[in-house]
Order: C-alpha cells, then structure tokens, then sequence
DNA sequence: AAGGATGATTTAGC
DNA sequence: GCTAAATCATCCTT
C-alpha cells in the first residue's frame, strides 16, 4: 500500500503535464534544464513550425506511453522503459514533471509537518521509564519503584524473595519489550531502505524528488511508531499488571514479627491511658520495630479499636506488658512512681481497667501498686479524636 | 475448611 | 492530617 502513494501521485501530475503546453513550468524546462537544446522556445519563429507541432506531438506520445507502461508485460514494460529513458526529450520532461511534484509535495507536506509528539506516547514512555523498563539499566528504576511502593505498604524483611521475583518478572518483562522493540527497528530500517532502493531505481523512469523520497521515509517511520506505541502499551498493562500482583501490600499482608508487636504492645500498654504516640515516638518505634510510621499509625488505630471494643480479652495481655514495664522500672529506678503514662486524668473510668495483677475482677483498688499499667483510658469513653492531646501529653511521663 | 487474628484500606468527622 | 469505625484480604491456628 505504501507503493501506492508515489503511483498515485503520479497521476495527477501526469494528468496536468498533459495539458500544459503553457505551463509556467516549461518555461524553466527551456531555460533552466536545457539550455543548450536548439533554441527553440527563443525563437518565436519556430513556433508554429512543423518542429513545434512535432515536438508537441512527441510529448503527447511519450506521455501516453509512460502512462501504459503500467498496464504492459513485464519485459515489455522494461524495453518500453528502456527506450523511454534513451529518448530525447526525456530529461526536460523529466524535469518538468519533478518541478510540478516539488510543487504538489509541497502543499502536502505542509499538511503533516510538524505533527506534534502524541501526548499518550509520551506518558507511556515516561512511566516505562519511572519503571525501569524503558531507559538506562536495571537496578536502579525497579529497584526504586518497589522501595516506593513498599514503603507505604511496608514488608517484612522476608519479603525480599518476593522483591527478587518481582524483579525477574519485570526484568522479564524488560527484556521482551527490548528484543520486540529491536525487531521493530530493524524491521523498519530494512523497509525503508528497500522502499527508498526501489524509489531510487523508479526515479530513474519516473519523477521522484529526494524531499519526495524523504516524506515516504516519514510516513513509514509514522507507521511503525504506531506499532511501537502498541508495544508499548501493552508493555505498561503487563507492568501494572505483575505491580499489582506482587506490590499491592493488602494482598500480600504479612504479620509483624514478634519483637515489632511486642514493642508496639509494650508502648501501648504502659501508655494506656493515652495510648497515642506522638509523631517522635511512632518514628521511634518504627525504627526499633523495622516497619514505616504509617503502619506504627495503622498498629494503633488497629490496637485501640480491638481493646476499646474487648477490654475484657486483652486483659491477660495487659497484665503482661504491665508486669514487664514493671519490672523494668524497678530495675531502673527504685522510686514508687511508675514510668508510664499515668495521665492525669486517666483514673477516672472505672469499668475498664483492671488490668493489673491477673486479676480479674477487682478494681476498687486504685493503682497504687499496679504494675504498670494505667489502667483505664479516658479515652475509651470519649468519643472525639484527641488530636492535640496525642502528642505531647504522655511525653513528659514517658521516660524517653 | 472454618473461624479468629491481624495488617491495610476506606469512609466520615473534626 | 489524625482519628474512629467499618470493612477487606490475608495469615494462622484449630
């Protein structure tokens, strides 16, 4: 189809070289590209000669043959072509055909200049590039696309195999994408080499400009650039596909390990009763726990929900994590006064508490001895968030 | 396999 | 932006 369009401009320009006997174009046929023929456009007299009308009817002729060629054998259109080729008038008509196809290419050419870049391409290849496909080499775009997208999601630190998977499914993928893309460039270096081969042996029969040969060189790379932009399309479907598949931390949840929740669980219960962690403390503990903030953020909001739903379950627990601060306080420090929280005004709510010793039931009892623990929690009754509450207020009681 | 435990996400209020 | 509450999706124990 691409053969198409050099034959069908062809025609038109056939079509009007028939008729142009007084085209401004043979001016320059006489004057520019055949100055040395016998003179016979200078010289009026010549023009109603018998030379004149048959050198018209020479033209006629010629350009009713070209115009057959076509429909002839094989080897009668070679012989035909061959003899067209030696006949004498064949430069200047050749001349005058490329100068009326410079002049139709031109007007096209201005129509499909300067097509601006395809947005959609451009955003296809910026995220082939964010993810590492498309660009430089491995390592550093994977590797960073799956640091980003874990650390919100935050894994534990097993889920490197994973990683490693990731990683070789979309190095996989990277490797598909390149030896497609390399096949695609060759494939489209070899056509237009064979269409501009075959462009340059009809231009030897047939007007064919180099800007000419250039603009079919465009439409062909237009074409398989559109090809590639499939390619690439598909290439960022596979991608968020398998990102789906291995990054999406909720479908891949894995349990903290027991030091993280037991130091989650130690915060929490010896701040019981304001167990909101500033800012400070959840880095804190999202340091000593290997998780992110936000899942230190989420164990809270987690934790708070479950216990204020069920104090009565984690009361065992409670008493646990109480005896441990405990007895770390009394190794510390001698001093009567517990470390944690203690808030002001945590005493005050008298069903949930009693999380000190074992014990079940009791309370009465204040916390004077308990281990630790603050028992209660105003802020299982309250209803509203505690924001400004949360960050500073048990940090003047917490050690740290 | 069932059901509870648990981490993450969503929704709504402030 | 932080939180409570509800919910989802997976893990883990039975």
């Amino acid at each position: 189809m691409l053969q198409q369009q050099p034959l069908t401009g062809n025609g038109p320009s056939n079509g009007r070289g028939l008729g142009m006997s007084g085209h401004p174009g043979m001016h320059s046929l006489n004057s520019v590209h055949q100055p040395s023929q016998h003179r016979s456009d200078g010289d009026p007299g010549l023009e109603g000669t018998e030379n004149g009308h048959e050198s018209s009817r020479d033209i006629g002729d010629i350009l009713q043959q070209i115009m057959t060629i076509t429909d002839q054998s094989l080897d009668e259109a070679q012989a035909k072509k061959h003899a067209l080729n030696c006949h004498r008038m064949k430069p200047a008509l050749f001349s005058v055909l490329c100068e009326i196809k410079e002049k139709t290419g031109l007007s096209m050419r201005n129509n499909q200049e300067e097509e601006p870049q395809d947005p959609q391409l451009v955003r296809l290849d910026n995220m082939l590039l964010a993810e590492g496909v498309a660009g430089p080499e491995k390592g550093g775009g994977a590797a960073a696309a799956v640091s980003a997208a874990t650390s919100s999601g935050g894994m534990s630190p097993d889920s490197s195999l994973e990683h490693s998977d990731y990683k070789s499914k979309l190095s996989q993928i990277r490797s598909i994408y390149h030896t497609e893309l390399e096949k695609y460039e060759q494939a489209c270096s070899e056509f237009t080499t064979h269409v501009m081969n075959l462009l340059r042996e009809q231009s030897r029969t047939r007007p064919v400009s180099p800007r000419e040969i250039e603009r079919m060189v465009g439409i062909i790379h237009r074409k398989f650039s559109s090809i590639q932009t499939q390619l690439k399309q598909s290439t960022c479907e596979a991608v968020m596909i398998l990102r789906a598949r291995f990054l999406d931390a909720r479908r891949k949840r894995r349990n903290f390990s027991k030091q993280a929740t037991e130091g989650l669980n130690e915060y929490f219960y010896s701040h019981l009763s304001n167990p909101y962690p500033s800012e400070e403390a959840k880095e804190e503990l999202a340091k000593q726990c290997g998780i992110t903030v936000s899942q230190v953020s989420n164990w809270f909001g987690n934790k708070r929900i479950r216990y204020k739903k069920n104090i009565g379950k984690f009361q065992e627990e409670a008493n646990i994590y109480a005896m441990k601060t405990a007895l770390v306080a009394t190794q510390n420090d001698d001093s009567p006064h517990t470390p944690n929280s203690t808030g002001s005004g945590s005493f005050s709510l008298p069903g949930s508490a009693d999380l000190f010793l074992g014990g079940s039931q009791m309370n009465g009892e204040q916390p004077g001895y308990i281990l630790g623990g603050q028992t209660n929690g105003s802020w299982t009754g309250r209803n509203t968030s505690p924001h400004a509450a949360s960050p500073r207020s048990d940090g003047s009681d917490h050690s740290e």
